[in-house]
RNA sequence: GCGAGGGUGGCUGAGCGGCCAAAGGCGGCGGGCUUAAGACCCGCUCCCGAAGGGGUCCAUGGGUUCGAAUCCCAUCCCUCGCACCA
């Protein structure tokens, strides 16, 4: 008969559950135990702490996995952080403001205030339940008007210091959002909003903007010296500002204004052959209104969709501009390819040695030049370049350029500025960033206009200009609330109105990391002192799809907060950036709702646990590159953390059998300390999978090692101690609950990180006894060793260490070996020996024969265990002559007897 | 087209001048434990080899070096940014 099965399953899976954890039960527990120790809040005195920041989310209501890994490594950063002893700044706040929250209120029938607070609300809630620890007292929410009255007192500091300008410009429209949108929020070729994917249209529209190009020297000079950012982020970034360096110079045409260029290829204005100008050009608009057919292709230029017009189209003017060079006349034309807004929109063309105006040329039949031939040192030859042909690009030597033949592009480059009255010049693409927004979800520009007085500042006692309660309208809800557009002109006390348009919401994501250093102050927008000293952020992460619009913001704020002094000598707000890598679905692709290979944070925190969840995405890859979700990898997370805890469980049970201190014990000592050391430097160089990775080797280490023998208490707590804080960064609650169990006082989140020693010339006893182990194993299967009964280790004798010393450095090896005293005595072994090193090329370092035969008395035992078979470590003196002799530094003589 | 970053064993992915036939994981194979399975543990997983040896190898081709996966040059391919930018 045998015992009902049913039973026995049931007996063995509670008796599991009894050693396991409920993440359920002690999850919730931990969190409120660090909430009420106060463990992650900063005093405001302290010093220079260590910022360590995540981008805050908008708030959609939601976490998804982006989010969760985002948080989970600045969380674990600050936490090992604080167990070293740091103090930490790690908080959160909310991106509140923008018009999903506009969107949202209509669908629901709420408003965009109430929805976003109730997304707020769930958004700490999930967080929370992740276990990342902020200092809530620091939360802020830039919807907040305690918030937004400082972005509108900052505006008008920024007027203050003349960076504010009022100006007509064609701007990018989304006639389904009914909003005014910056270049970087149009997407692609086919210009599409980057939020509802409409073709967007232009407008002319006066806007309010924030001069950011009188910073784009700074901005871009800047990014050299930012090392610790990953170079794609900058040179994004350098791509964006655009920076070009070349020149200007002035045009005559007759009877219009001169025309001022601007070039990177001056060396080359003797090819000119025609000039263009821009449809846009008000030269061009100018000959328009006495030209039909010009003003006929500016008409159908201006109406034209991008991409439409050929790059060939253009209309001859009829007028002609001379070349200050040769002083020759050369037809201009209007086209297409010029566009306005880069350089001066005019430009010469010099068919010979451009592509486009080649393809131009040729379409027109103009004359083309050739003024530049390659140098002797370049790859083409001079013979072979046919301009008539294909435009050549390179640098060179000049021709056909008068009394300049023969000098070379990059000097007449230079020569040619003063030469032809021109001016150096640097262009930047980078546009003044236009923040008027034409919606109701975002702060109100303080301005009032007034008919008498004009464009009039709210004076700063009546900051903030308060949001009035949402309307439903198609236009802009502020238009159409009466009583708070009109007012009165804080100049004249005449009827004014309020500027209706709303800030765009990367003023409120351009300075937020300093609010978070004194949130509640009243009177500025932060503490300037505290600051300055707390600033910048050591280390912020986030998505790389803010390279360029937030991260260039927040740059610009900081360097103008710094000169008008509102912080001290802060140039840069983000030492370190990291931009973490996506998430990917299970199939490998992106998550998305169509592909349905979403994962949801929540399920995976129901189902297994946060831990388990921040434990598998921070071992799947380092945080900047990208990795699919795999739940084979979730469960092997919630494996090892219910292995950990059940390990730990036993052994303060007194489950473990103890023992004696032994060889064994030495050599776990060991590896616990250098595990602690390689997860250090790990953790400081953001790698925290390799970190993982030492730490889940040290547990199995302590596994062996109980199963192996009576374990050392000391040592095998030291272990487990060791293991579960340098765990405790990643998965926090399991940590705490080990860490109580093993009999600790306090929270592990406040106790202190291990002692981080590597033991001296570690590296070196590693190679020597997995090198060893590799060659007893080879030896056995090369030879076809059943049951190897006696393994005997003989370490090389002190004479063989002398030979490598001197041969490490020697310049020929032999000759120095032999003239060495000592060594003579060894004569023909010694030379043989030296002829051998001499052979390899180079001499390793070695640890001395004592270190040596104590590394492997300490290893010994996973020879053992591994062929079931005694093991002897023996030193050279001890072991028969005929094994010695077969020993070298770093390579025991090995004895196998079945 | 311009720029940045890459191409490593069945897959993934570390390494970035000698310690590299190249970590870890996954997958596969064999063994242990177990009534069995899972978990766990021990190996193997480019080719040859009856004592730790030899050969070939890190996209392709050339080069530097006593020595290259690692440095340089060229080519091909991938990914990402920018792009009618004067």
């Amino acid at each position: 008969m045998s015992p009902p099965q049913s039973g026995t399953t049931m007996a063995a899976e509670s008796e599991k559950r009894e050693c396991g954890f409920n993440h359920t039960e002690i999850e919730p527990a931990w969190q409120e135990a660090w909430d009420e120790a106060d463990v992650f809040a900063i005093p405001d005195d302290a010093e220079d702490p260590a910022y360590v920041l995540a981008m805050f989310p908008y708030t959609s209501g939601n976490l998804h996995m982006g989010h969760v890994r985002n948080y989970t490594i600045t969380d674990a950063f600050a936490r090992f952080e604080r167990m070293r002893g740091e103090a930490v700044l790690h908080p959160m706040g909310w991106d509140s403001f923008g018009l999903p929250a506009e969107n949202a209120a209509e669908d629901r029938d709420t408003n965009p205030r109430d929805w976003t607070l109730s997304c707020m609300d769930s958004m700490r809630e999930q967080l929370t339940r992740m276990g990342f620890g902020y200092d809530w007292d620091r939360e802020l929410a830039t919807c907040d008007p305690d918030y937004y009255r400082w972005n509108q007192w900052l505006f008008q500091r920024f007027q203050d210091a003349g960076l504010v300008e009022r100006q007509a410009a064609e701007l990018n429209w989304c006639p389904s959002c009914e909003t005014v949108l910056a270049d970087e929020q149009v997407e692609g070729e086919d210009e599409l909003c980057w939020r509802c994917d409409t073709p967007i249209e232009h407008r002319e529209m006066d806007q309010w903007f924030l001069t950011i190009t009188d910073y784009a020297e700074e901005l871009y000079e800047a990014l050299d010296d930012l090392d610790d950012w990953p170079n794609n982020v900058r040179e994004m970034q350098r791509n964006w500002i655009g920076k070009q360096e070349g020149a200007s110079v002035a045009f005559d045409i007759s009877g219009y204004d001169e025309v001022d260029i601007f070039t990177t290829r001056l060396d080359t204005i003797y090819g000119a052959t025609y000039f263009s100008l821009a449809p846009g050009h008000p030269v061009a608009q100018e000959i328009a209104e006495d030209n039909d057919e010009v003003a006929e292709y500016i008409e159908m230029a201006a109406a034209a969709d991008e991409d439409d017009l050929d790059v060939t189209s253009g209309v001859f003017t009829g007028e002609y501009a001379v070349n200050p060079a040769t002083g020759e006349e050369i037809p201009v034309y209007v086209a297409d390819y010029v566009l306005t807004d880069i350089g001066t929109g005019a430009l010469y063309a010099v068919p010979g040695h451009d592509d486009r105006d080649h393809e131009f040329a040729s379409a027109h039949d103009i004359p083309i030049q050739q003024v530049v031939e390659p140098a002797e040192d370049a790859e083409a030859d001079p013979e072979d370049i046919d301009v008539q042909e294909a435009a050549y690009t390179e640098d060179g030597l000049l021709i056909n350029s008068g009394e300049f033949d023969g000098l070379e592009s990059e000097a007449a480059r230079d020569r040619f500025v003063s030469e032809f009255d021109g001016e150096h010049r640097t262009e930047y693409n980078l546009r003044d960033w236009g923040i008027s927004r034409q919606r109701y979800w975002g702060t109100p520009i303080p301005m009032v206009w007034c008919n008498e007085c004009g464009a009039v500042p709210v004076p700063e006692e009546d900051l903030p200009v308060e949001l009035p309660e949402f309307v439903q309208t198609t236009g802009n809800p502020l238009d159409a609330t009466e009583d708070w557009k009109h007012t009165t002109c804080p100049e004249c006390g005449g009827p004014a109105e309020r500027e209706t348009d709303t800030m765009d919401t990367f003023i409120g994501s351009s300075w937020y990391f300093l609010r978070y250093v004194s949130p509640d102050l009243e009177d500025a927008p932060f503490d300037s002192e505290r600051a300055s000293d707390w600033m910048p952020v050591d280390q912020y992460v986030g998505g790389s799809e803010h390279a360029t619009m937030h991260l260039i913001y927040a740059r610009f704020f900081t360097k103008v907060l710094d000169d008008i002094d509102l912080i001290d000598g802060v140039r840069e707000p983000f030492e370190n950036l990291t931009t973490q890598g996506m998430v990917l679905g299970e199939d490998g692709l992106k998550m998305s709702k169509s592909r349905g290979n979403g994962v949801s944070p929540q399920r995976i925190i129901d189902e297994y646990g946060a831990d388990t969840a921040r434990l598998f995405i921070m071992e799947a890859a380092q945080p900047e590159k990208e990795f699919a979700w795999d739940s084979e990898g979730v469960r092997s997370a919630h494996d090892f953390l219910q292995s950990l805890y059940t390990l730990a469980t036993e052994y303060s049970r007194g489950e473990v059998s103890t023992g004696e201190g032994s060889t064994i014990a030495d050599y776990v000592a060991r590896e616990i300390d250098a595990t602690a050391a390689s997860a250090t430097s790990e953790y400081e160089d953001f790698r925290f999978n390799h970190a993982l990775q030492a730490v889940r080797e040290l547990v199995s280490l302590l596994r062996r090692y109980r199963e192996v023998t009576a374990v050392d208490p000391g040592t095998f707590e030291n272990g487990l101690v060791t293991a579960t804080k340098l765990l405790a960064p990643v998965a926090p609650h399991v940590a705490e609950e080990i860490w109580a169990k093993l009999g600790n006082d306090g929270l592990l989140a406040e106790a202190g990180w291990p002692a981080a020693e590597a033991p001296e010339d570690y590296d070196l006893e590693r190679r020597l006894i997995e090198d060893t182990r590799e060659d007893v194993r080879d030896i056995v299967e090369t030879v076809g060793i059943e049951d190897p009964a006696e393994i005997t280790l003989a370490v090389a004798p002190a004479w063989k260490h002398d030979v490598a010393d001197v041969a490490r450095d020697a310049e020929n090896v032999v000759p120095a070996v032999m003239q060495n005293e000592d060594l003579q005595r060894h004569g023909e072994d010694a030379a043989d020996f030296a002829k051998d090193l001499a052979a390899r090329g180079h001499v390793d370092q070695f640890l001395s024969p004592e270190r040596e035969l104590a590394t492997l008395q300490r290893a010994a035992w996973l020879i053992e265990r591994e062929f079931e078979a005694d093991v002897a470590v023996l030193s050279a003196k001890d072991a028969p002559d005929d094994l010695a002799s077969k020993a070298e530094p770093g390579r025991p003589a090995i004895d196998i007897v079945e």
